[in-house]
DNA sequence: CATACTCGTTCAAACTTTTCGAACGCCTGG
DNA sequence: CCAGGCGTTCGAAAAGTTTGAACGAGTATG
């Protein structure tokens, strides 16, 4: 149980390096150059090491002096920044707040409310990441993340509260050179079925994936991300549904074209979902600003302060 | 300047919850209960947030408490680390020892070394980089690296020590299936120069790179690594000379085959280099290890202790 | 080559902070 | 209901830190 090492010592440390001098650091530190003398032969002591090499005129620091200076500079704006987390947890703010973003939505959608996050927020951590399907609702109820963004169907389950967010509209998309691009009159759900669907993977770890936009018997190429889908769709590997936004782009650079169809697909709601109990107000913070005023406005949890 | 919090009240912290109660917390650090109470209200005053949630007969923690005490304890313990980092620099051991292993040595030659070190010294971190002709030593004279392993040729230069290494022998290689594969007659340095070969791209980033083993006007497939151009010989991409070492198991398994050659390239000394000047003790112990017996012994450098 | 200045150390005394021990109220389990 | 553990409070004692003055050593400056 040994632990010889003071943060003041590092800070005097500290002091001594910025200001170039004991007698300078001691000015700043509102001591007496003794006091500084003091506190650095102190931790000589604990440490049973030379900090500074007192041979010269000046003090000079000691190769073990540098690693103390230069690592212990890390812990004190590690314990530093520590105090503050704290106050802030106290504050019911998380210190890091983890978001979902359905695979239906660009996640440059986020990018306006994180960057604005940011902005107010600087100390506190967002982070993002990309779902489909039942792994967005699985990662929200497995405590993976706080928020989930842009869930379609979220099935019925307790403890999960809602909002509306986007209604994502469906295109239906091949590449120009793909057979179905010619078409000019609707294709049918038969004819549908020779030709290879790009889906992408349900990225739900441990319930059970649900397939979407699939037509039985229709062959299909499956892929990691809707990012991943578009690709294909434009390298002419399948067809399928995809998000009007993501192909926005690639709909009027020609990269992609709509065939159209006899059945197109419906636009979809889709819900910011957290679970309920106590949110932190980054979490009240995202909800506001992605939800807008639909949501009710919910009770803050009482902070307690000594 | 933000006030950090105390080293003692996150010991404290930790001792509460490692024990249970701040009764057997005072035990375990030969305190009386009255002034873990007393380091626990100092920090709930210093960070004004509450750390316990005192309303229940036991003392719980908050949010805030959990975060401290877990974050305190990565605090705590690089903290300590430090004060040990701190004592092995002043005793001359480096808190990390930087090799660099030429191409010429296959690196698992100094896994026995290192596992021998690494048992020795468990808390000396070793940082072990791969380099190729004059990329190894512009590592060392560029202080990218404490020690080189295997240098052939170095150059002069002052400041720089050295003692023997190994010995590294080549072979003549190409794969099975290459048209050279099948001579019985040696290899004339003419013929030589119809067939593709592989070279590895020197690694230096300053220096004029030197190219080896090239003939003149013989077309070329230039690698990165030592291990690249084995394999890129092993699918017969060209020929090549390769350190015996590197290919022993591909000979013997015919993975690889020897064309004799009119004349064959000799054997090269290598060197193991380190800077002059005072070397720390783990510099010492791989440079005893590794060069053995032959080099001279070298004086310590003094060591400050207070 | 003095002189004045800055540097960092030492020491006892003043001061501050931490620890102690005893007393107390609270809750739990038998 | 009582015994025993928990955590707090308080004044007193102990320990630790800061101070100011004195000192020697080195360095600029005239």
């Amino acid at each position: 149980m040994t632990n010889p090492l003071r943060l003041e010592s590092l800070e005097a440390l500290d002091a001594i390096d910025r200001h170039g001098s004991f007698a300078a650091a001691a000015a700043a530190l509102y001591r007496v150059p003794s006091a500084i003398s003091y506190t650095i032969s102190q931790l000589e002591n604990d440490l049973g090491v030379a900090v500074f090499d007192r041979s010269g005129h000046r003090a000079v620091l000691t190769p073990a002096g540098r690693l103390l200076l230069d690592e212990g500079r890390r812990i004190l704006t590690a314990t530093r920044e520590l105090g503050a987390a704290a106050r802030r947890v106290a504050d019911n703010w998380e210190p890091e707040l983890r978001i979902a973003v359905d695979g239906l939505i660009p996640p440059t959608d986020l990018w306006p409310a994180i960057a604005a996050f940011g902005a107010e927020h600087p100390a506190i951590n967002v982070r993002l990441t990309e779902e489909v399907l039942g792994g967005t609702w699985e990662a929200l109820i497995d405590d993976r993340v706080d928020l989930a963004v842009g869930v379609a169907d979220p099935p019925a389950g307790a403890g999960v509260r809602r909002t509306a967010y986007a209604d994502v509209a469906f295109a239906f998309c091949c590449a120009p050179h793909h057979p179905l691009a010619e078409r000019t009159h609707a294709v049918t759900e038969d004819e549908l079925r020779s030709h290879r669907a790009v889906v992408v993977a349900d990225s739900a770890r441990r319930l059970s994936p649900r397939d979407a936009g699939l037509l039985d018997g229709q062959p299909r190429l499956t892929v990691a991300s809707m990012a991943s889908k578009v690709a294909a769709l434009e390298h002419g590997l399948g067809v399928g549904h995809v998000p009007r936004a993501w192909v926005a782009e690639a709909l009027t650079a020609g990269r992609l074209v709509e065939p159209p169809l006899e059945r197109p697909r419906e636009a979809a709601q889709t819900w910011l979902l957290w679970r309920s109990g106590a949110p932190g107000r980054a979490l009240e913070w995202f909800i506001r600003r992605l939800g807008g005023d639909r949501n009710q406005p919910m009770p803050r949890a009482s902070q307690m302060r000594s």
